[in-house]
DNA sequence: CGATGAATTGACATGACTCAACAACTGTGG
DNA sequence: CCACAGTTGTTGAGTCATGTCAATTCATCG
C-alpha cells in the first residue's frame, strides 16, 4: 500500500514534490531541490481505505501527513467514553502538527472515504521549518487554519439548536467553495460532530429533506439548498 | 495606563524582558541582548481594567499580547447574534497569534478581572521567529497550546450534559494546577463558555452548592471538592 | 438608603435523549 | 438470482433536561 519515493525521486519522479498535483498547497511545495538535498529519510504516499486508522492519540509523532484527497475524521475520548470529532481533514489539510511540539499525536485519526496522504519526516519538517523561510511561512498557516477550524467547531458546530448546527454543517461540506453537492456522513459521525445523538441527527436530516433544504441526488449524496440553509443559521 | 519601555529598557530596565517576573514562560524570554538590539519599535506594558477590549475581530493585527496577571475572554459572535466564548486568556497565554498569518486579529478579547499585558511589535515577532531558532519553537509551542486549548474546549466544554461541563470548567479555573480555589465568572459569562443560558449556569451552580461539590469561601469565591467533581465528569 | 444590575428561583413549554420497533441497504453464500 | 444476516438508518412514544419568561432576592455603589 505504501509506494516508497526515495528523496531523488521526491523531487524530480513521477510522484514528487515539485511536481505534485496539489503543489501549490502541499505542505512542501516551496521548497527547492537544495532543500531536498537535505531529507534523508524518504517521503512516502499512502492510501488508506475506509475505517483504518493513521495514527491513535498518545502514539508517538514521527511524520506530518498531507492529505491528497479523501475525507478523515480527527476524534478524541472523553473520560465518560463518550468520543467527539474534533476536527475533519480534507484535500491540501496537514495532519500530525501537534507532534512537532509534543512528540505524541493527540487525536485518532480515522478515514472515512478512501484517503491518500504524504507524509514527511518530522526531522525534515523541523529541521526545514529553520532553514527554509517559505516552509517556515507556511508551517504558520496550518497551525493557524487548524485553530481557525477549532474556532469554528466550537461557535458554529457545537452552539445552538440542532437545526442550525445540523445546516452549519451542511453547508461545510461540499469540497469546493461553489459546489452545492455533498456526500452525507453517516448519522453517528453527524451526531458525534455536532454533540447530538444519531437519532436526532437522522430526525434533521429527514426533516430538511421533508422541507427541502437539502434534496436526496443518490443514495447519501445531496444538493444543498445554500440560502435557505444560511437562512436557517442566522433565523 | 501604558508605561513606554524603550528597546534598551526592555533588556535592562525595571519591567525589562530579560529580568521578567514570568520570564521563563513569556514569549520574548528566550531572547540575547542581540535580539533586542534589532527591534525598533518599543515594546510595551499594559494595564486593562475588568470590561475594557483590547482588541476587536477584524481590527489590523500590529502587535502580539502576553497576558502576565489577569484573565480575558476570547469572544467570536454567531450570525444570529448570539456571541460564544472560544477560549479565556490567563498569566503566560499569547493573544492574537493569527494576525501573523492572516493580517487581522479573529476574536474580541474584553477584560474580566484587571490585568496586565506586554506586547511585542509583528514585525519584531516576524523577524525574530526567523532569526531565532528559540523563539521559533517557542512560538510553535503556542500554536500548540492555543490548539489543545480549542480541541479540549470542543470536548470538555462542548459536549455532554450541563453538569458534565459545568465540572469541566470548574475544573479548570484554579490557577495553579494544585490550588483548589478560584473565583466564578458571571452566569452570563459561564454560560456562553458552556453553551448554555444563564438561568441553567445558575441551577446548575446552585445545584453544586447544595450537594457539596463546590463550597462558597466568600462571595464567588469558591473551593472545589476535585474529586467529587472528577467524578461527575467520568460518570 | 435607594437605585441598578446580577443572580436566583419558579412555572411552564419544548427540544433533545432514550428505548424500541421496523425498514433499507450491504455483502455473503447457496 | 435469491435468501439471509449484519449493519445502518428511520420513526414513534414517552421521559427528561434545558430553554423561556417572569417574579423575587441579593450585591454593589453612589
Amino acid at each position: 500500500m505504501i509506494k516508497r519515493v526515495t528523496s531523488i525521486q521526491a523531487w524530480n519522479g513521477t510522484a514528487d514534490c515539485l511536481n505534485c498535483s496539489i503543489r501549490s498547497s502541499a505542505l512542501f511545495s516551496g521548497l527547492t531541490e537544495d532543500d531536498f538535498d537535505l531529507i534523508h529519510e524518504p517521503i512516502e504516499q499512502q492510501t488508506l481505505e475506509p475505517g483504518s486508522v493513521l495514527y491513535k492519540a498518545g502514539d508517538p509523532g514521527r511524520h506530518l501527513y498531507t492529505v491528497r484527497s479523501g475525507l478523515l475524521k480527527m476524534v478524541q475520548y472523553l473520560p465518560d467514553g463518550y468520543q467527539r470529532i474534533v476536527r475533519l481533514g480534507r484535500s491540501t489539510d496537514v495532519l500530525g502538527l501537534e507532534m512537532l511540539v509534543g512528540q505524541h499525536y493527540q487525536h485518532e485519526v480515522i478515514a472515512l472515504n478512501t484517503s491518500e496522504l504524504c507524509r514527511y519526516p518530522k526531522e525534515a519538517v523541523l529541521h526545514l521549518s529553520q532553514a527554509n523561510p517559505e516552509l517556515h511561512k507556511d508551517l504558520m498557516a496550518r497551525w493557524h487554519k487548524a485553530l481557525s477550524e477549532a474556532d469554528a467547531w466550537i461557535t458554529k458546530l457545537s452552539t445552538g439548536s440542532s437545526k442550525k448546527r445540523m445546516a452549519n454543517l451542511l453547508l461545510r461540506l461540499p469540497d469546493a467553495d461553489d459546489s452545492t453537492k455533498c456526500y452525507l456522513l453517516s448519522r453517528e459521525d453527524i451526531g458525534s460532530i455536532l454533540s447530538m445523538t444519531l437519532e436526532t441527527a437522522s430526525r434533521t436530516i429527514s426533516d430538511f429533506k421533508r422541507t427541502g433544504l437539502i434534496s436526496e441526488i443518490r443514495h447519501n449524496y445531496i444538493e444543498l439548498d445554500v440560502p435557505a440553509l444560511k437562512a436557517v443559521v442566522e433565523g
